[in-house]
DNA sequence: TATTATAGTGAACGACCGTTCACTTGTCAA
DNA sequence: TTGACAAGTGAACGGTCGTTCACTATAATA
């Protein structure tokens, strides 16, 4: 049985079930009634770097979940470094969250930051707990009110800057909370 | 031990192994000695909703992963039901991505779409093999150049239209090829 | 104080785990 | 034609799996 099968069979099994089959499982899979001829494509797939063992000798995806084959640029054809990152993380999981305990995710409303791509009904991933540096695009807490901006500081006072001419930038006078700083954005159309 | 302690020691294992760990390995994550009590804590964690059992009995993670605490929309506060599906399906993966078998990541370049907030450098998630309707964003192929523009068919032709009033819509005469559909955006800023 | 949950221990169970070994079959090259 | 090799079978192994049972300790309640 090629490899290109195979992998595409454990893909499908880790999207619905999340985890890797056992040995049985792959033999009614991939159609063997022997457990040891999985052990020797398992060791195949190993030396390919589809499939590692952890710390505990269990069986864990590795580069096996490039679902998605990244094509590269529309217009180049080289892949960049961001989705060689991807496939070596193959998980969005991974490539959107570093912290799990300190993100969570946010729902825009309102075009403050629409000039910056960042469109109402977006989903943006915030993580708190780091210092924002200039540019950085933070959740800020101004007088009691949540508000998407970029971040601003200047010698001795910080300036939240919309991306929309519409908008006004924001010198905060009291009461400035960094809630968190924007890590990553999604929209999803269908 | 407190529910949330544990699933927060559930949830970094996973981030961590991509898996869900045994009962002896959560003795150790607990600080149990008896397997028994992994048992039980299991017995409240399927009650809660945080894990469930496939079909062939293996543990796997259900509303675990919500790493992610959804906090509602920045000036509203009620979850959307799109907040609901990804607290359920749990993942980005799944959240994303529809059909796996189908998908690709492409890396955007060119401004044409910059007024639909897909901007230069981020990564559209595109489908093929499902018809476009009017609106949509759609990778084409227009006499061997790639492109990505919203889809609009009128009574007897194609029109592809930008984002972007600096551009101006294409009306292919011949060799059109829709390559696939824009499912997803995602911009990584860190 | 006596009673009753609640939380954890520890040993034992059968089933399944991944691995190894010996064997068969088919294919391709020398 | 023979030898080597790749690919699959089937049985057996020790270890780990999740589960169950009987027991103890602590805390809450009547």
């Amino acid at each position: 049985m090629k490899i290109e099968q195979i992998t595409a069979k454990l893909r499908s099994f880790y999207f619905k079930n999340r985890r890797l089959p056992s040995y049985r499982e792959m033999c009614e899979i991939f159609g063997f009634t022997s457990k040891n001829s999985i052990f020797r494509i398992v060791k195949k797939l190993k030396a390919y770097g589809f499939v590692e063992k952890d710390s505990d000798g269990k069986l864990i995806p590795k580069r096996l979940f490039s679902f998605i084959n990244v094509l590269g640029n529309i217009q180049a054809g080289t892949p960049t470094p961001a989705e060689q990152e991807l496939l070596e993380t193959m998980s969005f999981d991974h490539f959107l969250i570093n912290r799990p305990d300190k993100s969570y995710l946010l729902r825009v409303s309102g075009e403050s930051m629409i000039e910056a791509g960042i469109h109402p009904g977006d989903l943006v991933v915030v993580e708190d707990g780091k210092l924002p540096k200039n540019g950085d695009i933070v959740v800020a807490e101004v007088d009691g009110d949540y508000t998407l901006k970029y971040f601003h500081k200047e010698k001795d006072r910080i300036k939240l800057m919309p991306a929309n001419k519409k908008f006004s930038p924001i010198i905060p006078s009291e009461r400035l909370r960094i809630v968190g700083i924007v890590v990553s954005v999604i929209r999803k159309y269908h």
